[in-house]
DNA sequence: TTGAAAGCGCTACCAA
DNA sequence: TTGGTAGCGCTTTCAA
């Protein structure tokens, strides 16, 4: 039970030698139909299952990608994001016998070292470069360890092929809701000021509302945490009038819609009655909270599908052109309604 | 910059032979100390990093080991379980320059095609069983493969070595800290039967209750998510009279015990005045929703740290004891108060 | 103590 | 179309 089937067992059982089984199991020209069959046959005769160690050191690739995951233990707990997006990268990986190789950096510099020795010992083929931050030293980082990668959600001169999902779109659309319902004074919190798409989902927000007439209203920065919604609110809610209050804001995220949400509450806004609020993202949570949560709704699954699919085709040396998925699309529920009448 | 570094090159810089080398850089015995010396120099002058795959294939090992997550991908999502887990098995992995290797299965039987899949390539040299299931078909089957494993969280019968953290302390503080509160009316929402923490938790909580002289009180079946909670609630205390409602309930994760507090109050259950409610697990969400809730706080990175600990052990030929980490503990907030002296 | 050489299991090239 | 063989980069055994 302990020593495996290799190549040589199924040449012997075949009667041909071992280069012929390699070139029939991997379907490549050179082999007659007919032992071809007859080494298939003997392969699965044995059970025989190629060795990833030879294949991995004679085609010198490691049949593994990676993602390292910045920032603390906290994110992958709390963060929707990552579940699904690897959901989505193991649905492509899988059937081409490929390993996602994940590893966790709380700190910046450490995460450096991780794609370094990633590197360094051609653990993996290629990487993945999410949650980009401006100016992201991961960059040169890949390009200089010569390391294919696929920026998520990228800025679109990103020097290196990526995946995106709009959020244009989606924005423009709950900020369009937003104006049919009648509010004028809006307010946004934003992520922290750090990573690209709080900038992108921040510019968005202000085209848009610049492209309905409404006044510029006020941003905060939030930072993505339950937390940083509760802040938020204090900032834009507490000891202020109702005629002063924004009656329409949105976070970056659902989460921080929630702290928001609840925060507001307490100060005595009731939502949707006095305050209009929504988030981005689309997690579950946003449909059990009460009121259920307004929301842009992205597809991580899809981003990560998407981005392995590219990623593969990267490592098998293909010039991969970037791709937009599905733009995020607003979803109404019912923390969002018409602007509150007084004054 | 594309040709690396291999041992041959370091070898010839220092002119000894490969074999030297290699026992040199392991610091395996049958070097002089002076040829050593010139080894080491030598591997760090050309930056000299051992290709993990001639390693791997002439050590026969992975150096890498595997967590499949089952179920669906919203559990990693909103489980705030296995960002620390996995931060904590990385602790250890990353030193010994191992990896760590993700996969999601979201149906069962997929989920056993992942393992055997795992260990007929040889990707990896061990896996964790967590999450583990009455009769859990995993067992059986790793044995089957000879995929050295650790349990988490098993039970006391388990058939390979595991690491446990203790529920029993905290649910015999909480139930204590409910008694001294004048609570007599308790109830318990469970997780899924199948899981066995679930039943683990369930009977340490009767055993409490007993222990406490209280009355056996209502057990609902949750699922561990935040709807569940809410479900629960609804069975609990809808279209009851308050003094046929509980007034102290322990939900059986932080997550359901969020969505049963946010229903209560929407069946005009104020918590704590009315209603005590705790949770288990100790996420961070649970200091920012209010009340603030009371938990049982455990140390999942505590937990992945030691089972990886382990599992290299057992990778290394081991023969490893079962260890258990410090016990969850009851964490006492705003969520549980005095019983309410109406009746 | 040192070095030569045989694997580990596969791919790929080249000759037959 | 086939088969032999030289790597891939390392560990390990066995002579020298």
């Amino acid at each position: 039970m302990n020593t495996r089937v290799t190549i040589v067992d199924v040449a012997a059982r075949a009667g041909v030698a071992i280069s012929s089984v390699s070139s029939a199991l991997n379907n490549r020209p050179g082999v007659s139909e007919e032992t071809r069959k007859r080494i298939v046959q003997a392969a699965q005769d044995l059970g025989f299952v190629p060795s990833l160690r030879g294949r991995s050191l004679s085609a010198k690739r490691a049949f593994a990608v990676g993602l390292v995951v910045h920032r603390d233990p906290y994110v992958l707990e709390s963060d929707p994001f990552f579940g699904s997006f690897i959901g989505g990268i193991e649905t492509v990986l899988d059937p081409r016998d490929y390993a996602l190789i994940l590893q966790m950096g709380s700190e910046p510099v450490e995460t450096l070292d991780r794609y370094r020795s990633l590197a360094a010992n051609r653990r993996v083929d290629g990487v993945f470069l999410s949650e980009l931050g401006v100016d992201d030293p991961r960059v040169p980082l890949v390009r200089e360890l010569g390391l294919p990668a696929i920026g998520v959600n990228a800025e679109l001169d990103f020097p290196m092929p990526s995946v995106r999902q709009g959020h244009v779109e989606g924005i423009r659309e709950l900020v369009a809701h937003f104006a049919r319902l009648g509010h004028r004074r809006l307010a946004l919190v934003t992520g922290p000021h750090e990573f690209i798409h709080a900038g992108q989902r921040r510019r968005a927000w202000s085209d848009a509302v610049t492209a309905e007439g409404l006044p510029g209203g006020e941003i905060v920065e939030g930072d993505f945490t339950y937390d940083g919604g509760v802040v938020a609110a204090d900032r834009l809610l507490a000891g202020r009038a109702a005629s002063e209050r924004p009656t329409a804001v949105m976070c970056s995220n659902d989460l921080s819609a929630i702290g928001f949400m609840a925060r507001a509450g307490e100060l005595g806004a009731r939502v949707p009655e006095d305050l209009s609020v929504a988030g981005f993202d689309g997690i579950q949570l946003g449909t059990y909270v009460r009121p259920t949560l307004t929301t842009i709704a992205t597809t991580p699954r899809l981003l990560g599908l998407e981005a392995a699919r590219m990623l593969l085709a990267a490592v098998d040396g293909e010039r991969v052109a970037d791709v937009d998925i599905e733009p995020a699309r607003l979803v109404v529920r019912s923390s969002t309604g018409p602007a509150p009448v007084l004054r």
